[in-house]
DNA sequence: CGCCAGGCAACGG
DNA sequence: CCGTTGCCTGGC
């Protein structure tokens, strides 16, 4: 069954906290919120729009109201079991569905998202945190809900508006170019999330990395979480290392990528472009979806503290 | 102190 | 086209 919780520390969000047994995250100008009760103090019957998952209820709101958020944010739609059985000539893949069944994608608004990952460039995830707390601290919106303090996600125009300086002072160092670049294409809507949303993965992708600061890890990060990609695999250092590792025999064609052990191995963009091809020619239209499954199966073994 | 962390653009072969 | 290098910042 769905696993909320695990799904947001998947690493694929950075801005959700839990207060006791509420959860909080920002999505552009909206605060959602979710709380799980457990079974067995159902018979309460005072919670009127619950959704029943396993042992117990999930009961939603937000600030300000936004409708049935959670069926288009934690994805109710999607076919899961269509998805999942495109992956069913996968052992890995397979093993790391079964072990971490609750796990799934969550769609992001789409700025947010974008300035996100721009964020998230060489530091880990602390700081990613950071900086972009800082950024809503200073160029969003205070909010108040459940008598706690919130900042809304800055909009672009704000963002393409402040100087350098400012976008220092919250700590992003040198991607404030990348930050200021990324705001500015999409306040003077030079980025058309509508031609996005239609095109295919490669039209898209295209669009993207035409903007300074956009590269490919971000482009498929963006593409995956926020337009309608499901077929976008973002390669890290972390998946590049698993696809190596485990994938070896995908790669008889570009020996170069598996014979690479360096420690200071970086995805250079011709051998990004190269592993993209070949894994999702391998895991298909839904390859998004096992990239999280992938992903979150070798962090979790890594032991990572985030 | 030096090294490193969920990439990127700039630059030289 | 390919590979290498510097980069803000703070934790370790």
């Amino acid at each position: 069954m769905f696993d909320p919780e695990m799904t947001i520390n998947s690493g694929q969000m950075f801005l959700w906290e839990k207060h006791d047994c509420t959860w909080y995250g920002i999505y552009g100008n909206h605060i959602l919120k979710f709380s799980t009760l457990l079974s067995k103090d159902m018979k309460s019957s005072t919670s009127l729009s619950n959704k029943n998952i396993e042992g117990g209820t999930i009961e939603y709101d937000s600030y300000p109201e936004l409708k049935n958020w959670e069926r288009w944010v934690f994805r109710s739609d999607d076919d899961l079991e269509k998805i999942l059985s495109a992956f069913s000539n996968d052992l890995i893949i397979g093993k790391a569905i079964k072990k971490y069944y609750g796990l799934r994608l969550m769609r992001q608004e789409p700025c947010q998202c974008l300035l996100s990952f721009v964020c998230a460039s060489n530091t880990s995830i602390f700081m990613i945190r950071r900086m972009l707390n800082n950024l809503s601290k200073k160029f969003g919106r205070k909010v108040i809900f459940d008598r706690k303090e919130f900042y809304t996600f800055p909009d672009a125009r704000s963002l393409y508006k402040a100087d350098l300086g400012e976008l220092l002072s919250c700590g992003v160092g040198y991607r404030a170019k990348a930050i200021k670049s990324v705001a500015k294409s999409i306040a003077l809507q030079h980025l058309d999330s509508e031609y996005l949303l239609s095109a295919n993965y490669e039209d898209a992708k295209e669009e993207l990395l035409k903007i300074y600061g956009i590269g490919n890890k971000i482009a498929d990060c963006v593409l995956l979480f926020s337009l309608e990609q499901l077929e976008a695999f973002p390669i890290d250092i972390w998946i590049s290392r698993a696809l190596r590792m485990s994938y070896s025999w995908l790669f008889t064609n570009s020996p170069k990528f598996t014979q690479n052990n360096s420690l200071t191995e970086r995805i250079t963009p011709g051998r990004y472009k190269g592993i993209s091809e070949t894994v999702r020619k391998h895991f298909g239209k839904y390859s998004g979806y096992a990239q999280q499954y992938l992903y979150y199966y070798i962090r979790q073994d890594a032991n990572r503290s985030w």
